[in-house]
DNA sequence: TGATCAGTTGAACGGTGTTCAGGTTAGGGA
DNA sequence: TCCCTAACCTGAACACCGTTCAACTGATCA
């Protein structure tokens, strides 16, 4: 029974979140659905192309609705969406950040930051800069949080999570930094 | 002729520096000492036990003397070392930043700013936050630059250098949420 | 009926990290 | 001088990996 470029992506994410991104071969993923490796190479180009796409459908599994009026409050928004679709699978942070990192998707999150920063009246120059150190902030913290949670869960480390900095806190140093140059 | 430890690790370094991480593999190592791939093994347990004496060895080599007095130039001196250093080899911030987020090695920088936050005012909850916050960034900013800086001289992209945020002023966006919380 | 085309096969290529039993070699104590 | 120990290395193998390619299937549609 032959499959769709959906079907594969699906069985993909479903790998991957079931067994992590070191079970995400392409021998395991043909295997899971029945198919020769190679049969792959239909649907994806390669297997960067499959974890771009993967990405992408994290992200879009994790979308939420905007409801904040202020621009503070939208950045935080948005930036905890991305966190928690990232969260929501195994390795998500590791592949949403590796993807976005060499520009080969995963760009959404950072495009709707600058958005909202250059709708406020932030400095045309400060607009890539902290869009930059929040995406980075986000993703640094979430890849943490997730190895660490799955440390735990394996019982490699006893250490608990409470020694995790809390997100929203560091989110809220970095618009600070961002308020006090505004109006 | 046999080798020392220090001599497969020095041949490390300067194999990711001369041909990269992806070219970093046992056994073009080997052939570089003039060995199997398996006596690697007797120096090192494993590429990921490597990889992190190669991320400290890193470290190590773009040390700097501490000259500032106040807790933010000091800040500022830690991450800018650290962001040098791992620009200063080829792929150098790649290696480092997975080598911390996996917990086996490269942890100096940020006990050393944790050691900062710490003598300065900062409340003692926001310490694991700031330093965290900071070496995300420092790391992300980090291996974006090297990442678009390496594709720009393979001739893959033409897309200017210009384009990079400033790395100080997200670093100041960090710090001046962190001073307006102090004192 | 015949052509088209998405989807798949099965084998192969050239890599990868890692293991292991056995061999070599240099140095120091008896 | 002999022997032993420890450091270091060999060479082959194991079990994987991503990727390519010519050839085959089977449904759709003119």
């Amino acid at each position: 029974m032959p499959h769709h470029r959906s079907d594969v992506l699906a069985h993909a994410v479903a790998l991957l979140d079931t067994h992590g991104l070191a079970a995400l071969t392409m021998r395991r993923l043909g295997a899971e659905l029945d198919v020769q490796p190679s049969a792959i190479y239909h649907h994806f180009a390669s297997k960067q192309a499959l974890l771009a796409a993967v990405a992408d459908e994290i992200l879009a599994r994790g979308a939420r609705p905007r409801e904040a009026d202020e621009w503070p409050d939208r950045l935080r928004e948005v930036c905890s969406e991305l966190r928690l679709a990232m969260l929501a699978v195994t390795d998500g942070a590791d592949v949403v950040a590796t993807v976005w990192a060499f520009g080969l998707g995963a760009a959404a999150p950072v495009a709707e930051l600058e958005k909202v920063l250059a709708d406020a009246e932030v400095p045309a120059e400060l607009v890539p800069v902290a869009s930059r150190a929040l995406v980075h902030y986000v993703f640094g913290h979430a890849f943490e949080e997730q190895t660490a949670r799955q440390a735990v869960r394996l019982g490699a480390v006893e250490r608990s999570l409470e020694s995790l900095p809390d997100f929203d806190l560091g989110l809220d140093l970095v618009i600070d930094g961002l308020r006090a140059r505004v109006g």
